[in-house]
DNA sequence: TCTAATAATGACCAATCGGTCATTTTTCGG
DNA sequence: CCGAAAAATGACCGATTGGTCATTATTAGA
């Protein structure tokens, strides 16, 4: 009762359990990267973490628990790199080919993050979940601020949230990143476009967000060095 | 060897082992659309299916046989909505957005389908998939005509395929059958404004294969009765 | 150094898994 | 009505599953 109600300064104990947790979510993302939750078995991941199989149930109440840890850590990763990028941007159509280009670029770069991530998401990918509030503040910001025209949020929500999904899905089997930066970049003016930009408009859009995000990405006409 | 080398007729040795496959796909659709694969026994399919479970084996090599061939079946289902929902269609634009909502609706009418594809497609969902060829075609015509404007093959596909994979998942949610109708439709304007279509235009092939293909889908603005 | 607390360990368990196969039931041609 | 072929059956097998728990190893504080 020496140091308050508080048992566990930051002492080697905590970085010992810290390091077995850390071991364990990671042998979760990979294996789920590659597996359903239930084609995993606790088996292969403590013996993937090299930890005991008593340490996971130490840390975990079961599979299912692990599998929302993973999926939350990998998710609030994303988040933040989205953030990051879009801190100092206020065009809603810039935020949301941003955030689109950014998606791409992280699954590019961390596909086995994220195709844990899909795999755990798989089917919750409701408008409402927290995981979109981002790009739901944009677009409801967007059409009040008419920079999104003939838009509803229900659907534009939908357009958004489902392209950026297939997108991060078509990142992970690319193989080359130019033709990925490429490929962002005609999306985001697609999806622009889609969302009232006139052509032109969403093409700077688009263009500018794939420079600032993807490096290999040009702009959309050559020009000459 | 009399019957030429044909040993079954269409006698009831057939329709028995007829009945006993359907049982087993009906049982496999029914859990697929619950858990993935992996988290579906065999057990668990010839209870479902009443049918012992050497019976099962004797049908297919393993599960996930089973599981192909249950979404080869929905998909076959759906693909033959789509082809005859279209079959005088020549307009791309409007191919799409029937094909659109021709998706939500089958959702909405038949979730438990719909869930089972969605789960063992999930991850599968390449552009060059064969289930997306009818897509992929329309979306060829429509650039070659110019019913689409500076749309990249690669681009637009994805587009398409999100929305419609999006829309077919929150179709699985919605209570209303109204506000599908509605979402379809304006999701189905986004789409092709996203694709190059003028506004006007868009509305109006968007609004012409909602109210053909939902019923309860109105114009985009109300008439009196 | 000694002790209490905490974390890691892996042997162990009952239940369930995918898969097999000898047997029984049904159907068909004659 | 009689075999023979085809199909359905379910008891059975070894491996694997999720989960437990008494034991051991590590750390913190005195």
């Amino acid at each position: 009762m020496r140091a308050a109600a508080r048992p566990l300064e930051n002492g080697k104990e905590d970085r010992r359990r810290a390091r077995t947790r850390a071991a364990l979510l990671q042998a979760g993302r990979t294996l789920f990267a590659e597996c359903a939750v239930d084609g995993v078995s606790v088996d292969d991941i403590v013996l993937r973490a090299d930890v005991a199989k008593g340490s996971f149930y130490n840390h975990f109440a079961d599979k299912d628990e692990l599998a929302r840890h993973v999926a939350a850590e990998v998710r609030a990763e994303a988040e933040a790199l989205v953030g990051a990028a879009n801190r100092a941007v206020a065009d809603p159509a810039l935020r949301v080919a941003q955030a689109l280009c950014v998606f791409v670029q992280f699954a590019a770069e961390r596909p086995e993050k994220v195709r844990a991530l899909m795999r755990l998401h798989s089917g919750a990918t409701l408008p409402e979940a927290p995981f979109n509030s981002g790009v739901r503040a944009d677009l409801q910001r967007g059409i009040a601020e008419r920079r999104f025209s003939d838009v509803t949020l229900p659907a534009g929500l939908l357009l958004v949230i489902g392209t950026v999904q297939i997108a991060m899905g078509r990142a992970l089997e690319a193989e080359r990143p130019v033709a990925l930066a490429e490929l962002a970049r005609d999306l985001g003016f697609l999806l622009l476009r889609g969302l009232g930009l006139a052509a032109k408009d969403a093409v700077a859009v688009a263009g500018r967000a794939a420079e600032r995000i993807l490096p290999s990405a040009g702009p959309r006409t050559r020009r000459r060095p």
